[in-house]
RNA sequence: GCGCCCGUAGCUCAAAGGAUAGAGUACUUGGCUUCGAACCAAGGGGUUGCAGGUUCGAGUCCUGCCGGGCGCACCA
């Protein structure tokens, strides 16, 4: 490993230099003119050393350059910098021999080899409408999971169902009023807003629907039973349609009414123990634990969203037996959790510091905040088509009004069709994903979905590029199979040494060779955006350099080379975007 | 009122205590007879909310203030 070696070298110049404690911090540079790797070793060891950070590193320098000999490493210069910086350049040999390396596993480590762990993301409500933060959490939810997978962990995924509550009661209450023909998610959606309304204006109804709520826990009405049953399954098949046009999968569903049984039983019994009456509800005091209290049993006696978190956190132990269970929802329930989680902590005292809480911000619209009392409310599936109208018609624009119509025209309407869906989901999940996930995602019909520069398309459009590159290659160079002829050290073998010297790697390469470490990041921070904005800075690269390089040249003797460079960046380009949960065209 | 989170370019966001705080967008220009112009190149744009402190070094850590979001008993 270069670092290993790197760091083992500055270690044993700086023990040369009497150093006691030989921590070394080797990083990449934020600027690529700084250096592959740099390490401020010199500015930290230079007091106790009685020393100037710029003496000492110059000292450190030449031990270091000796060090390095030693051990063959590839790096083809070592310079002092800034305030006693001392700066990193890996050669020519170092990145061919890498980018050598770059496959379709490239990117997989191991760092949570052996762990697993149960992560549950997107909880909708059956007869409420999949929304926009519905689309929010699951989009967030399936990155975060993927980037575990890639870090070795194996994973359980779940989704959790909201089929009872008051929100269902209310949607029955309105069902009950319309007496539909059909039921389908345009009318459950109604019936919910209608149930709403009524719960919020009038006495009556707001009573009734409570009543409702009551003998859909007791299970006491077969006619309401019936309908119930329909709404759900109803409910349930259009979630099953948005996953899978979202590409993401569950390995278990669960939902609130196994939830709260279980859950009702478990608090009732723990009464007196880590759960207390208070008011006819039955609570858990959070004071205690410097939180606050949280009913989980309410005075009708049924179970609220708390004790269905305690039902649920039992019906996940049983089914595995995990390291860690992770929840993502929006940062809202941020409290909520901390308090369910001690008191699930109590309950069983094995989940101590296994459950851990993944909140993400709000998706918010220009106009204001998202809710369904001003009738602002959009669902995820009317985003997806908006989104995908406008990609729609940037796909049907005629070829004079752009450079490059043609493999678009040639298109038939249904890979039309096809292209804008995938366009328009990477658009849509890349304006998620470009941020740390802690913050709120502020949505503009008008502006946020751009297919320029910083967005989902313009790494979809780089990635198509690149391969309609090679397809060129295997024609121009007679290639059968760019990835498995265009081997890296051969050319490179061929080529003179002194050419090879004259050659400075490039931006390309020196970023080519970071992903693995960027997944490794985004893994141990749970952080997909590290990928988003890596990805952007690697597809401006090779954009920026393919205007510049003619790659397919068959009296270029570099051609071969620069073939299997762009392969490498498809090949990357390709395994970050699955990372994301983006979709990969073949042509756009 | 109490608790948690957040204030970075006109806008949307990056920045592992490090070097000249970066991208995109918008604006002004230039570039398709060429491997795909959903692209590339160039330019201006900043007291990182304010005030102290810690540190060789602070957008980042600590304290106080100002501004915003979320939560705080029978919704989920």
């Amino acid at each position: 490993m270069i670092t290993k070696d790197i760091t083992e070298a500055i270690q044993q110049a700086l023990k040369d230099l009497g150093v006691r404690t030989s921590e070394a911090e080797l990083t990449h540079p934020a600027e690529l003119s700084h250096g592959d790797y740099s390490t401020n070793v010199a500015l930290i060891y230079a007091k106790e050393l009685k020393m100037k950070p710029k003496e000492l590193a110059e000292r450190l320098l030449q031990g270091l350059t000796l060090n390095l000999q030693k051990g063959q490493t590839f790096v083809s210069r070592v310079e002092i910098a800034g305030a006693g910086f001392i700066n990193f350049y890996l050669s020519k040999e170092f990145f061919a021999n890498a980018v050598r390396e770059v496959g379709d596993d490239f990117g997989k480590n191991k760092i949570r080899a052996g762990e697993k762990i149960f992560f549950e993301h997107t909880q909708p409500n059956p007869f409420k409408e999949f929304h926009i933060g519905h689309l929010m959490n699951n989009i967030i939810g399936e990155a975060t999971s993927r980037v575990l997978e890639w870090n070795g962990a194996k994973l359980m995924r779940a989704t959790y169902h909201g089929d009872v509550g008051l929100h269902v009661a209310k949607s029955l209450w309105g069902l009950r009023r319309m007496e539909p023909k059909m039921l389908d998610i345009s009318v459950l959606g109604r019936a919910y807003a209608m149930g709403n309304e009524a719960y919020e204006a009038d006495i009556a109804a707001k009573q009734d629907i409570i009543a409702l709520n009551k003998a859909l826990y007791a299970k006491s009405d077969p006619k309401l039973m019936k309908l119930y049953e329909e709404g759900r399954v109803v409910s349930l098949e259009h979630f099953e349609l948005l996953y899978k046009k979202l590409g993401s999968s569950f390995d278990i569903h669960f939902f609130e009414s196994e939830a709260g049984e279980v859950g009702s039983k478990l608090v009732r019994e723990a009464i007196g123990s880590v759960f207390e009456e208070s008011e006819g509800a039955v609570v858990y005091k959070g004071e205690q634990d410097g939180l606050h209290t949280r009913v989980f049993l309410n005075s009708e006696g049924l179970p609220t969203y708390e004790a269905k978190e305690v039902g649920l956190a039992q019906l996940k132990r049983k089914k595995f037996a995990y390291d860690r269970s992770i929840t993502v929802t929006a940062n809202e329930q941020n409290d909520f959790f901390k308090v369910v989680e001690k008191a699930v902590e109590k309950l069983f005292p094995e989940l101590k510091g296994k459950l851990q809480h993944l909140s993400h911000g709000v998706l918010k619209l220009s106009t204001g905040k998202m809710s369904s009392r001003t009738g602002t409310i959009i669902s995820a599936e009317s985003l997806i088509e908006q989104v995908k109208k406008l990609v729609k018609a940037k796909v049907e624009e005629p070829a004079s009004a752009q450079g490059s119509g043609l493999a678009r025209r040639e298109m038939s309407e249904k890979e039309k069709e096809e292209l804008s869906e995938i366009v328009a989901i990477g658009a849509i999940k890349y304006s998620i994903l470009r941020q740390a996930i802690g913050g709120d995602t502020i949505f503009d019909f008008e502006k946020s979905i751009s297919f320029e520069g910083d967005s989902g398309p313009y790494l979809q459009y780089s990635y198509v590029r690149a391969k309609s590159v090679l397809e060129k290659a295997k024609e121009v160079l007679g290639v059968a199979d760019v990835v498995d002829v265009v081997d890296v050290g051969n050319v490179l073998d061929a080529r003179h040494l002194t050419h090879i010297q004259h050659v400075q790697p490039t931006t390309l390469e020196r970023l080519l060779c970071r992903f693995p470490e960027v997944v490794e990041r985004a893994g141990k921070e749970m952080e997909p955006h590290y990928i988003t904005t890596y990805l952007t800075g690697l597809a401006g690269t090779f954009n920026s350099w393919y205007a510049h390089e003619k790659i397919v040249d068959a009296s270029d003797p570099t051609s071969p080379y620069k073939v299997a460079l762009t392969s490498a960046f498809s090949i990357v380009m390709k395994n970050g975007l699955w990372l994301l949960g983006i979709g990969v065209p073949t042509r756009m």
